[in-house]
DNA sequence: CTAGGTGCAAATTCTTTGCAGAATA
DNA sequence: TATTCTGCAAAGAATTTGCACCTAG
């Protein structure tokens, strides 16, 4: 886990201000383990502060992504948005379909492929978005014992 | 282009109720070079059927998507659900950030990394998520003329 | 002090649902 | 005819916005 100073740094570089719920919604991120969606980090802060509003997260979410602070994510399952801290590290999901938990993979086995493609197609890929879908141990076993 | 007929029978073998709603969705689908959000399926339908609902086009994605007629896309960029044909080709998408259009690629380059990944991890892989962003040569061109 | 941030309530947008009537197999 | 589908209107969920007040720089 990425110490919290170094992301608050980060915050101070943007030239953003530097409030106290937005410094909570970096702490919260940073320490969870799976992308969180606004309602998650909302009701968080709720429990120490009573006040926040639900639209302050929106609106800091708006702003901590443009600033690069905090990625966004859409899952196919689930209808509603995420968000993860940005580690500035490349790095992919897998999803569990059972029990919907989010497992991190780092390493990307596309970039080649992007530019064979660019190469081909002419096309400048400037990103990508890979996600795998299927079934953590656990669950494997929990659908064994099922059938 | 899939003939409309092949995908009339698939509809037929489902064993769900063949009408005219939904024959004119997947037809519609079937001539589209790009997925397409519930609402443009309800607008295309509505110059024909002024009488049809959105309700309707709803309901029938759901039943088509449950019987593989039909796939859900996600997009990052861009709020709402789109559909597309499924025509049992596995391939993905890559949009343009310039002009939001969304070209396929058939072939797919993480086949191998999927088994490697189970190898590795035991996560049992079922499906995968893969759209590469970036910008088309048409929009590329543009770039260069405003700078 | 001033630009930017916030809470609240209301508005929007996308999607789902209940129900009574209509169409398909 | 029985089951499934449909239109309409209303409800719901997620997200955005207007406005008056507040706070960090």
């Amino acid at each position: 886990m990425e110490d919290l100073q170094d992301i608050l740094v980060r915050l101070k570089s943007t030239g953003i201000k530097n409030t106290k719920h937005r410094i909570r919604i970096l702490e919260f991120l940073n320490q969870s383990h799976q992308p969180r969606s606004a309602d998650e980090i909302y009701e968080s802060l709720r429990q120490e502060d009573s006040s926040i509003s639900l639209s302050t997260v929106y609106r800091a979410m708006d702003i901590l992504v443009a600033n690069e602070l905090v990625n966004k994510v859409n899952f196919e399952n689930g209808t509603k948005t995420s968000f993860e801290i940005n580690r500035h590290i490349h790095h992919h999901f897998v999803v569990c379909l059972g029990c919907n938990k989010v497992f991190s993979i780092e390493g990307c086995p596309i970039h080649e492929y992007e530019h064979e493609l660019e190469k081909k197609t002419g096309f400048k890929v400037v990103g990508h978005k890979l996600e795998l879908y299927g079934y953590c141990k656990a669950c494997q076993r929990q659908q064994k014992h099922k059938n």
